[in-house]
DNA sequence: TTCAACTAGTTTGTATTATAAACCATAAAT
DNA sequence: ATTTATGGTTTATAATACAAACTAGTTGAA
């Protein structure tokens, strides 16, 4: 199948520049604090917070608030199995498109439309 | 520096699926028709119109458009120097941040963390 | 010859999204 | 007691991708 149409099937939850730096980190770490992350990925609480939602959503993370002494925050985030799994995917995937379209000959495709004669 | 902040700072005009498919079609082809880069994308016309446009305000690419004996019109779209630059550009970090990440060990980072009592 | 259908796109509208700003509860310091 | 800091969440805004509707011309059929 054309390369190029797999592109634009890239998983998305994924794909999204700040959830994929989230994701690499978590996939390293396999759990972090809500704090560490926001460091390590130079996001801001807000967006932090905005993405690990939607992360959790997809079940590719999970979220455990809890209070120190019962009285300060603390939020810990652990990537699921299934995260991991499809960031995994994701960069196989993305490999495999480099790959074939380093190998792809336009000419293969462009001769019909090169022939038509306008 | 952090590679997951690098990733946060990802090239958006290029890392956008439909528009990472589109570039990386014409880096292969140098030049293509409106219809051909459509067909090998799987974008509607719309979309395909829309990203070029976005594609062409960052200098990625040049689009011409003329009319077959006056009449049909027939858009070409090529690929600039500075798009090709851009598209290498982007693989090239992304290869370097996964290179990093890799090796990234969390504990080094995490430590200032784990060290503090909860 | 006019009406429908097709071609090659563009424009407009909508719905999702990422991001920032404002907010909340608690604690510690002044 | 009031301000400032912590650790987040919620709300609002601005950008975006995408699809549907539209345009301008052509071709074919009745």
């Amino acid at each position: 199948m054309m390369p190029f149409k797999e592109m634009a099937r890239l998983n998305k939850t994924i794909h999204e520049p700040a959830r994929l730096a989230i994701m690499s980190a978590l996939y390293a770490c396999t759990m972090a604090e809500f704090l560490f992350l926001q460091e390590v990925t130079g996001l801001t609480k807000g967006n932090m917070s905005c993405h690990l939602s939607k992360l959790e959503k997809a079940g590719y993370v999970v979220i455990d608030k809890r209070f120190v002494r019962k009285k300060i925050p603390h939020t810990t985030i652990r990537i699921t199995l299934e995260g991991k799994a499809a960031i995994e995917q994701y960069w196989k995937k993305l490999d495999h498109i480099r790959e074939v379209t380093k190998q792809w000959d336009p000419n293969k495709k462009a001769a019909s439309f090169a022939a038509q004669e306008y």
